[in-house]
DNA sequence: AGTATTCTGTAACGGTTGCTAAAGATAAAA
DNA sequence: TTTTATCTTTAGCAACCGTTACAGAATACT
């Protein structure tokens, strides 16, 4: 036993409800009041257990990694790319739809847009979700050096490619889409995957400019 | 001239000035006191030309989708489903990408998850994203009909898709991609076009529930 | 037993939230 | 000129925001 008075309360437990809040309602609409309100616990408590609003949900994020987005590493794991790719899209649509937790992924729900004091938890989602991203292509990259893939596919476009068709289907899964229509956008995607001797073919078309009035269109960035 | 004394702002003006920040912070991260900075009027005169935070917010969005969201239905309009959809892109990414304005979607950033005030805010938004889905799949259906898609193709389906991928796009942009990396996801996206003659392969593959742990994972929803 | 340490509960902090009442200013209508 | 209508400004509303001081309770160490 360490030495003052014990916890009188599960901080894992009390980690999941956060994490549940967060996830649901986004950084900036959880509120201290629902969190303590679902953890069972007082201000005092969240503050000694957790720091601050912001290093509980960070912390809240490291447990949405590590159990319902475990499917990512998982995935990676199997046999041949194309089948670490199905079994991507089907471990983010079974994430994605699970009614034990809210739809869509807390990588995209979390914090997109935010004011300027939810700035650091939105950067550090989107560092997440390029993490995600770099561990499809080094999963993609082993299969190219492995012949798995054909040499001439960019594993850094189809990872890139892959995890914007998964951002996309939690934006769906926000709109209330269903477990169907995940599945079909899945094959839909799964359509274009490389097969030997394909070209990469890079087109580089010329972007028109006169569609938009007020705002102008500038050409790079 | 009305009647009495008259509006010392210009109404459109200030409409695009939230539109700005809305579009930034999302509509929870957007404040009164930053709106009527940036809109350069007081609370008052904010509440008597727009009516509440909430009104304001969806007249902005009336203001995005007729002017910098146009691109839509003007990519419609291309002569063949296969230009619309490739415009659709081009627009996207130009709109995306358009230093003028903040990156990504209003659709997308305004709020995808909130808390219980803006839920009616995050319902709208949901609306119009299901909206722009239809607007698409309408021009899929008048591209079977015509001949110019085949029989075969389901337009609900192929619509989906596309804006899956648009709006895992503007998940990117908010991450900070760069124009030449949507430019290879979109090219990657139209891949899978449908080509004469090809199956629309339903494989409805069974799920595997054996990733997560804790959080359970039911076969349907 | 006494002390040190860490928890819990109450209560409150200053600041901000979205919103509005009240009073003065500026125009058209009478 | 007076009246009426609509604006702008100042000021402030109650409610909530994230956070913390403080006192009491529960444990371990001496």
């Amino acid at each position: 036993m360490p030495k003052g008075r014990p916890r009188e309360f599960d901080t894992d437990k009390a980690l999941d409800a956060a994490l549940l809040l967060f996830w649901r309602h986004g950084y900036e609409g959880t509120s201290l009041a629902a969190l303590t309100d679902a953890m069972g616990i007082n201000t005092p408590s969240l503050y000694a257990a957790f720091g601050s609003k912001e290093m509980l949900f960070k912390k809240a994020l490291d447990r949405y990694i590590q159990k319902p987005a475990s499917y990512l590493p998982n995935a990676l794991q199997a046999p041949t790319a194309r089948q670490a790719a199905e079994k991507l899209f089907r471990g983010a649509i079974n994430m994605v739809m699970n009614p034990r937790h809210p739809d869509g992924c807390l990588l995209v729900q979390g914090a997109l847009a935010s004011g300027p004091v939810a700035a650091s938890v939105r950067k550090e989602l989107s560092r997440r979700r390029t993490g995600a991203e770099a561990l499809i292509r080094q999963r993609f990259e082993r299969a190219i050096a492995a012949g798995d893939l054909p040499a001439n596919v960019d594993a850094e476009k189809l990872a890139r490619y892959i995890v914007t068709v998964l951002w996309g289907m939690s934006v769906q899964a926000a709109g209330g889409a269903t477990r169907a229509q995940l599945e079909e956008v899945a094959a839909m995607a799964m359509r274009c995957w490389p097969e030997p001797g394909e070209q990469s073919h890079h087109e580089e078309q010329p972007s028109d400019a006169a569609s938009i009035e007020i705002y102008s269109v500038p050409r790079t960035r």
